[in-house]
DNA sequence: CCTTTCTTTGAAAACGTTTCCATATAAATG
DNA sequence: CATTTATATGGAAACGTTTTCAAAGAAAGG
């Protein structure tokens, strides 16, 4: 493997030459670049990327934390800020955390041992005292998840917001024993959405089911057992909030394979509008969120940090969701003429 | 930000034994491990992995390269490969081509600047003379893409037969006139596939309908334009093999929603096994992949050849596939009765 | 008791870059 | 023309490890 010293010798020139020449900086005559261009050609040189992160204490990559890539909602987001960032000629590595703590903080290590020079976090399962630490190593940023008085910026959308509406749609359609089904994890994104959940319920004056909320509801699987309990064990329940479509779609395809109609018997709305939700049977209403624009943003606001680490009090992003409406929710009009 | 020296200092020993303790080396005595340990708590000391890599120039880190992560089939790829990978202490790193040759060689080039030990390829764009002299910095592994007369370990199902068997179920519910929906790009593995629908025409005396084969149909938007096409131009196809799930679901989604029944009017049969062409109404007939064995044998693969480069002969391992039978083209009974 | 082998330790070289500093020449300024 | 200033180049230090080599003491073998 030819090193930078090998290009130097052919070429008749220094290492320091070479080096500039890598790295497009000033005062090299274009013969002796060409030289050297040429040289690096013959000797299929390639400049070694330990080396280079070692003197220069850069590696040009950060490092984005979510629970499973599996999930389109993570899938989509990491999608976009890997163009977003390999625009600013950083590279992204996925790290999956599976929900776990101790596969988190692991992950954040990369930012002690010099692997990633920041990092994303769109899910956090540890408390953030176990994980404000790592910040000395590096700029942290928040994207989705979120938590109120955190040193770091954050992007997000308001998820209270969100299932507070969602919820009184689900109300307007006449619903009035609402279950509530909920992910693995108590995040404060999760806690978000259930208040939001409960205040509707309170401002149209419906009982919150104790009961009827329902934890650790994931995949499309879970919706199936899900519903299988309210059939038998809350058969009252007409209406389900879920923070997850493909519950959503688990409790349609159940729902429709037992004889249940929905909407009618069983109105159901979902979260992140994923492709499987607009193709189901009847398509499933759920909450739009903008992932380009928070994955744009969220690398956007990192690779900031990364230029001027003496950068301003971190900023909050917040947006603003969509809900769309669909078959799964909307009782036929018919109910209504 | 504490190196290995402060650490020796603290501990009154040498950097080399330090070194030994953290890479777990005999020749240490248990009093002065201790103390080292001690030292580098006290000082939060962590490796610098730059440095490591550089001086040992091994990185225990593979590229795995696939189109798109938001293609759940290679996402639930990564995801057993990952989990095979950390048992090795081995880090993967995901590299997105979308297909593109340029992309597909920037990721090659990880193994030439050293920021991986092995590459494993799991879909190929480019020529394989373009790719082999990549072959000089380290070992690749082809992983569902395949290719003959190569050089390299081999793990992928036999789509050939694959597809023939797709074929002939839909001939054997009455298809006459099959159309054939193909991805985007003309890999061996696609044409494996075309084969494969051919030589089951072929058996049956059916003709291979050039008009009714379509390019480029990839997503589900896809697969709804090309029903809108089929119902248009080619009325008389009655049956669609399709190389993906998501085409197969957008078939059937807008066949149902401009009144066509499915599978009568039309049978579909899929490809992965999604969780989508489960829950579309009707379900989708589809092929399922071992995609859990295949992965953990790739990972073994390359890992052995990483470990031992004196390697023996590359070896192929072919999985098989197995024939999900659903509603999208098993056609009601009362028919053959 | 002498020789060999095993265990324990550290000094120094090596990995391949980038960066700092010094130097030399060319161009610009007064 | 003397003095700055900008441009162009190279030598050597530095980044933080691992690895090689040498050496010294302890244990084992005869």
């Amino acid at each position: 493997m030819a090193t930078i010293e090998d290009v130097a010798k052919l070429a008749g020139l220094s290492r320091t030459t070479v080096s500039r020449v890598i790295n497009d900086q000033p005062y090299v005559t274009d013969e002796k670049k060409q030289r050297i261009l040429q040289a690096m050609d013959e000797l299929g040189y390639v400049p070694n990327s330990s080396a280079r992160r070692l003197r220069s204490q850069r590696t040009d990559t950060i490092a984005v934390l979510l629970p499973r890539i599996t999930n389109p909602f993570f899938g989509n987001l990491i999608e976009s800020m890997e163009k977003k960032a390999s625009q600013w000629g950083y590279q992204v590595i996925v790290c999956q955390t599976h929900d776990s703590k101790k596969k988190e903080l692991d992950y954040l290590q990369l930012l002690k041992t010099k692997q990633v020079d920041g990092v994303v976090m769109t899910s956090l399962v540890n408390e953030w005292e176990v994980v404000e630490p790592y910040l000395e190593s590096g700029p942290i940023v928040l994207c989705n998840e979120y938590m109120e008085d955190t040193p770091v910026p954050m992007i997000h959308m308001d998820h209270r917001k969100a299932a507070y509406e969602s919820t009184l749609h689900l109300i307007d359609q006449g619903c009035t024993n609402l279950a509530y089904l909920s992910g693995g994890t108590l995040t404060h994104l999760a806690m978000e959405r259930l208040a939001g959940f409960k205040r509707a319920l309170k401002e149209r004056g419906l009982p919150f089911i104790e009961e009827a909320v329902m934890d650790w509801v994931i995949q499309v699987e879970d919706g199936r057992n899900a519903f299988r309990k309210i059939k038998e064990e809350f058969p009252l329940i007409d209406g389900v909030f879920t923070g997850s479509d493909e519950v959503a779609a688990g409790i349609v395809y159940e729902a429709s394979h037992c004889g249940w109609a929905i909407p009618d018997d069983l109105a159901v709305v979902g979260f992140d509008n994923q492709m499987l939700s607009l193709l189901m049977a009847p398509a499933v209403t759920t909450v739009e969120q903008p992932i380009t624009k928070m994955a744009d943003r969220t690398i956007e606001v990192l690779i900031q940090q990364l230029l001027h680490s003496s950068s301003t009090t971190p900023r909050r992003y917040i947006y603003s969701h969509k809900l769309l409406v669909r078959n799964s929710s909307e009782k036929r009009h018919s109910i209504a003429k």
